[in-house]
DNA sequence: CGTGTAAGGAATTCTGACACG
DNA sequence: CGTGTAAGGAATTCTGACACG
């Protein structure tokens, strides 16, 4: 199910979180809700459970750049010898 | 997935139908969508794919009626002889 | 019967900011 | 850093009605 198709209200009643936690989730790139044409944010089942997920390592101590799914691997630095 | 989740919007999307013809179609008593506090629709991908059936059937020829679920079998009338 | 539409109101969601720590 | 909140606006949805056929 990553057909994102959810209010973000019904994903506050699914998730237990406030609007607010979604949003700052979002806005920390650790999930990425579709728009509608009129700017509403459309998220999936897989939304849902990656939520749950975040808010419940947040709860361990994790902060929102340690759980920020693997960054594309560019190449960057490192020079070599 | 008979979680309703969904609005009526994202079903409209979904199946290719006017809201109007979704509400209709609940008024004729085909689909059974939930209702948030508010009073706003909430459907779930087991309603949008009754919704598709329904629309063939119509296009075929049936009326509403006809395509209603299987009525619970009430008895009456009949009187035995 | 099944569907389109204009009308007015209400519920839902959005953004940017101030706050705290 | 992560979250709460009040503020104002905009998108979304709701109902009941008139229309056509």
């Amino acid at each position: 199910m990553e057909n994102k198709v959810m209010s973000i209200g019904v994903v506050r009643e699914l998730t237990g979180l406030t609007e607010r936690q979604i949003r700052y989730y979002e806005q920390r790139k650790l999930i990425f809700p579709e728009r509608t044409k009129g700017g509403n944010r459309r998220y999936s089942f897989e939304d849902v459970n990656k939520l749950i997920y975040i808010h419940q390592k947040m709860q361990e101590g994790f902060n929102t750049v340690e759980l920020r799914e693997p960054p594309k691997p560019r190449r960057r630095g490192c020079a070599p010898a």
